[in-house]
DNA sequence: AGATGTGAATGAGTTCACAGCT
DNA sequence: AGCTGTGAACTCATTCACATCT
């Protein structure tokens, strides 16, 4: 059905932020919306939204525009959000914790299975309700959870023997927030987020002529007021 | 001299990584580096190296490399990282305050200026030795202070409104990570980091048939291990 | 009419390939 | 010989413009 291969990373990050919107104008009672009222919200071009849309099969219907519960529902299924993905915290530093009560208060859909660091101050605290267990425990962990994810939250000089340790421990993706780059694994999907390098850009332009734009971080500059 | 008008953000992304490279190849005593061995380190094309630094005014030396102290020196004057930027960070929860000591503990050249919460358990606190403050005495601070970027960690509710209390400010960049997409005011610099997209992200590429690559969150795929 | 879907045109960014310096 | 700098080719993404459907 889903002919849902192959979108470009740009366009999975639009998507994603499209399914909130929704989520948002269902919750309000909207049934339907059209490609020049999303594209108003998020200040994109209501073609792209269009080409966005059309990718993953097109439900949109001539002279009218799309149906919100419709359009969601597609979206979920074709950004695989349908279902909970299970991913472990390596680092309980400061990042690490932030990160999980952040995620822990999220919608859900990504559920925390595992927290991990190699403090034995940490060791045995707990982060929502889930007790920080030493590293070694990590593929143990993985393995009987089936976490799909690891986010990397530790230290920049110990980044790439942790990421080393999830991928050994089966995880099938990582974002990892320590700022380096990580030497990746090509058998897994890595993510980096890099705030350092995200300030420097700031920086920069800042410096400059101070161009007008915004940028968003998938690398693509919408903007959107959806509450 | 540095013509160094308009670089595009991926460009300057690399460009940010690359010398964060080279400060720890010369801490190394390295001299020279050519574009091949810079290519190898962060999995990019030695071409790519060769015009991102091309751009920034030609220090190559052919049949040799480039030098590099001097390339570390003119990446960090082209950057604007040769001098310090002050930000103030708002929202003192998990993740503000998490941000708030990273930064703390980096290389200086993003210095904390201010820490403002609305919370009145959370004001009077301190962060790194910082008082957290009523957002009301943003604007003066920002004034006192000249900080020029202002870092938004509040909930997604409240984001718009305190972004907008930044500009209001006088900050002249916002780095948003409120799962929002803020409304950007065109005076100002504005990029969100949306961590749930990025999760989402990775959750529907390890649906898919797993594609290898690692992307990177300026939207450029590249990795090193550089430590 | 009004809004979608989509080929064609444009634009941005990356890679190629080679001329030009040391 | 070796490596940089750079125009030309190419790939990927966005925008235009219009045919198509309700």
């Amino acid at each position: 059905m889903t002919l849902s291969n192959s979108l470009s990373p740009v366009t999975v990050n639009r998507l994603s932020l499209y399914l909130r919107c929704l989520h948002c104008l269902s919750e309000k009672g909207v049934v339907k919306v059209s490609s020049k009222q999303l594209a108003e919200m998020f200040h994109l071009s209501a073609a792209q939204i269009r080409k966005d849309l059309a990718q993953i099969g097109g439900l949109g219907i001539r002279g009218v525009g799309y149906d919100v519960t419709d359009l969601a529902q597609r979206l979920q299924l074709s950004l695989g959000l349908d279902r909970v993905h299970r991913l472990v915290i390596v680092g309980m530093g400061n990042l690490g914790r932030a990160l999980g009560t952040f995620l822990a208060f999220d919608d859900g859909r990504f559920k925390i299975v595992g927290a991990f660091d190699t403090d034995p101050d940490k060791i045995g605290n707990s982060l929502e309700n889930l007790e920080i267990l030493h590293i070694r425990d990590l593929a143990e962990v993985v393995r009987s959870s089936g976490a799909e994810i690891g986010v990397l939250a530790v230290p920049a000089a110990v980044a790439q023997e942790n990421y080393d340790a999830l991928v050994a421990a089966g995880v099938k993706a990582v974002l990892n927030f320590a700022p380096v780059r990580l030497d990746p694994d090509p058998r897994i999907r890595t993510k980096d987020v890099d705030i350092r390098t995200h300030l420097e850009e700031l920086g920069f332009f800042l410096l400059q002529g101070m161009s007008t734009a915004a940028t968003a971080d998938g690398a693509f500059e919408p903007c959107a007021r959806y509450r």
